[in-house]
DNA sequence: GCTCTGTTTCGACAAGCGTCAAGGTAGACG
DNA sequence: CGTCTACCTTGACGCTTGTCGAAACAGAGC
């Protein structure tokens, strides 16, 4: 119960339902947080830029564990907080696992985060924001 | 020291440096999980909801009460956290205390969490952000 | 004074962050 | 094939932080 953050998130937020235009519901707020909470620490802050700006579009761990003065298993687990808030997904690739983000996600987020302004036709994200692929654990 | 999270933010921050663009600096995470943290919780999102959405832009903390199954103590409290992370303001009016948002603040989070797009210009935020008024306590 | 409104203080309980140790998985080598 | 090493995750344990409510406190109005 948990692994459908993403998927639950498009749905009950919708496309474009900015957080000043009507009141969350308690279902919308509790789907929003998880994911605000998630990115709550400096630490996931900062490895979702690195994964999101690194080249490709991916990060091996390898090059996340060394910006931080942090051991292994705790940058491990702040990727599991990002991995089951829907913001990023992991990739075996032989021995290294690459991560990357999910640019749908941080796209509807930052389009509740807008306030409504008269003149924005609430367009923001493109389409088919709906069918997105559920995360993977 | 942390009564200064709005305008430290437009400053480390600055205008319009999204997230995947490029690694986000130690203290610009900081900053920016200081605000997300204070989003990462359903009742404060609620109440950054409904003040946000509220006729006129401001609501009584009155209104606010009587939404939650929760005592008043904790409804201040969830308050004082927006307040402190630079969401919102709480000005006393006779009786009431009605609180508002700082829209720009949120505008500019959202920003941050655009993804970088080719045919984005960067030019989301209006302007004037990085003259904001310093949060009140 | 008394009442209403909202905040602060204090304590109990739960959740989060970090490290050490152990568990899988994949490639390298003999 | 077996073992060895490297990479990453998971589990278990302190310590800190966050959440919530009862009681006490401060402002405004009657």
């Amino acid at each position: 119960m948990r692994s459908r953050s993403l998927a639950q998130l498009a749905e009950v937020v919708g496309c474009c339902s900015p957080l000043a235009r009507q009141p969350l519901s308690a279902d919308q707020s509790v789907e929003l947080a998880r994911v605000f909470k998630a990115m709550g620490d400096p630490v996931r802050l900062r490895l979702l830029s690195l994964i999101a700006s690194h080249a490709g579009g991916e990060a091996c761990v390898c090059d996340l564990t060394d910006v931080f003065d942090l051991s292994g298993p705790t940058i491990s687990h702040h990727l599991k907080v990002l991995r089951e808030a829907g913001l990023i997904t992991g990739e075996r690739r032989g021995t290294w696992i690459y991560y990357r983000v999910h640019p749908e996600l941080l796209a509807q987020v930052s389009a509740v985060l807008v306030p409504a302004a008269p003149d924005d036709p609430s367009g923001i994200i493109p389409d088919g924001i709906t069918s997105l692929p559920v995360v993977d654990r």
